[in-house]
RNA sequence: GGCGGCGUGGCCGAGUGGUUUAGGCAGGGGCCUGCAAAGCCCCGUACGGCGGUUCGAUUCCGCCCGCCGCCUCCA
């Protein structure tokens, strides 16, 4: 059973699930206003990660990840640009969803978006007016947080020393500086919904409140996002379930972000990467590879020296999947149908305690280069029988990570063929210079030349 | 200031109270190869500093130094 860091206690604890055999997770997901940067495809691949080895302990896992359709962002980018806020989110999501599909990312099950959800959030606010909890001012409504039993739990502060380090505006109205907004009431030429306070638009926090519990339903299983988003934003929206009396997620996992230069890349520094950048100059697998070898919690570097070296890693193992021409094994087979499939049991063994243990990929991955080498070393020895159960050992766990080896393969086009049999024919009559030079022409093309026993063979290192 | 976390060999990065101190990359030597490529073998004895606990600490405790995150939008 996987054992999780919960942000909550703070411990790492077993994710216990409300429906055994369900998995019901809750990502916070991005607000569309820009173009996503490569900590956001982190923040991806962490939960994809999660989700696989899920399934591939035998789960069914329901992934709900939000679209943030609606926020200041994406209306101050609009009136900017001269254009409708719809048309900026909808192009931006539009980005998203390619980067994550380049990624090799699962498409959560549900990606509900905020605008769909309004109406609900309306009552949701509503009612915490009538019961006391909330308020309304000049400019919108906002949550009293002294009605919130716990408040800090996340934070792990209670709420003299949150207000100590709180920062107060000039002007507001707020009974507390920690409390929060729940609804906003429109400046001119803003999109607007209808509610009993006029119109305007909710809240961040709110979405996520009504959109898990919603589809996911009371006391779901698991909660995450960047560590970043501990406090305020999933602090008030646990907040908000606890006023509304609804018991919210049991787990909250959180993961941490990726670093440049030892400081957090966010758009606001204006260090970041865009995810489009890097997936066109890199195997979006050698940044899976490279986000797998840190731990899920700690931050990571990513640059041209990191990524270069996850490059090198996931050579190693397309170079294994190549020698064994191993068939693509993404997500093929659970861990109980694994060793029907030629996975070395006390491997898989090895790898799900890894796992379990709060998802600790940097030992997982450890584990498959291990593999790798003696898959070769039995190999080398003419045992083929044990070489190639260790090297379908790899490609499965590795498919369990969402790793899938060789599938950079390119297709080798007609005139690198001929060329190819051309070699073996000049090999075959010991002209080796006539070979070298041929060899040279092909690397010239930026195919990479190997002699096996079945001939010249060809691939293409990178992206 | 409060809270959370981190400091491991050239780099990345797990882990552990003590026998052989993961794994990857880079580097050196060797084997294999017509030469390469791929692969295999060998080589580096690291755990921020100072104390304490202990027969013994990188691993436990305390203090100190340095760094990061959150406390404002943020994956």
């Amino acid at each position: 059973m996987l054992r999780l860091y919960d942000t909550a206690s703070g411990t790492v604890t077993p994710l216990q699930l409300r429906d055994p055999g369900d998995v019901s997770m809750y990502v916070c997901g991005l607000t569309v206003y820009d173009v996503p940067h490569i900590g956001h495809g982190r923040a991806a691949l962490v939960f994809d990660v999660l989700r696989r080895y899920l399934e591939f302990s035998g789960l069914r896992v329901r992934h709900v990840s939000n679209v943030t359709d609606i926020d200041d962002k994406i209306i101050n980018r609009a009136a900017t640009e001269g254009r409708a806020p719809e048309e900026v989110a909808e192009q931006y999501e539009e980005v998203w969803w390619q980067a994550v599909d380049a990624l090799g990312v699962l498409r959560p099950t549900d990606a509900p978006h905020a605008t769909a959800f309004v109406e609900k959030m309306v009552a949701l606010i509503e009612e915490l007016v009538r019961s006391g909890a909330a308020y309304e001012t000049s400019d919108g409504v906002y949550l009293s947080v002294e009605k919130v039993d716990g408040y800090g739990l996340l934070a792990h502060q209670g709420l003299d020393s949150l207000r100590a380090g709180a920062r107060v505006e000039v002007g507001e109205e707020k009974r507390s500086p920690l409390d929060f907004v729940l609804w906003k009431k429109a400046k001119p030429g803003e999109p607007t919904w209808g509610s009993p306070w006029g119109p305007g638009r909710p809240g961040w926090h709110t979405e996520c409140v009504v959109m898990s519990l919603e589809l996911l339903g009371d006391g779901f299983d698991l909660h995450g996002g960047g560590i970043d988003l501990v406090f305020p934003h999933h602090e008030n929206e646990r907040a908000q379930a606890v006023v509304w009396g609804r018991p919210f997620a049991r787990h909250w996992a959180h993961h941490g972000l990726v670093t440049v230069g030892d400081e957090k890349m966010a758009k606001s520094l204006g260090n970041y990467t865009t995810l489009t950048d890097l997936l066109a100059n890199t195997d979006p697998r050698a940044y899976r590879l490279l986000v797998l070898r840190a731990h899920y919690r700690s931050p990571i570097e990513v640059t041209a020296a990191t990524l270069a070296d996850a490059e090198e890693g996931l050579a190693r193992l397309d170079a294994l999947a190549r020698r064994f021409e191993l068939a693509p094994t993404l997500a093929a087979v659970t861990a109980a149908e694994a060793p029907g499939a030629g996975v070395d049991p006390v491997v898989l063994a090895a790898f799900t305690a890894r796992m379990d243990d709060d998802l600790d990929t940097p030992a997982a991955v450890a584990g498959l280069f291990d593999l790798v080498r003696r898959a070769n070393t039995a190999a080398d020895a003419g045992r083929e029988d044990v070489a190639r159960a260790l090297a379908t050992t790899v490609a499965v766990l590795a498919g369990a990570l969402g790793l899938e080896l060789g599938s950079g393969r390119a297709e080798i086009d007609e005139a690198s063929a001929a060329l190819v049999r051309q070699r073996d024919h000049a090999r075959a009559g010991r002209d080796w210079a006539r070979a070298d030079e041929i060899r040279e022409r092909l690397e010239a093309e930026g195919w990479t030349v190997e002699d096996t026993s079945e001939g010249t063979r060809l691939h293409r290192r990178g992206g």
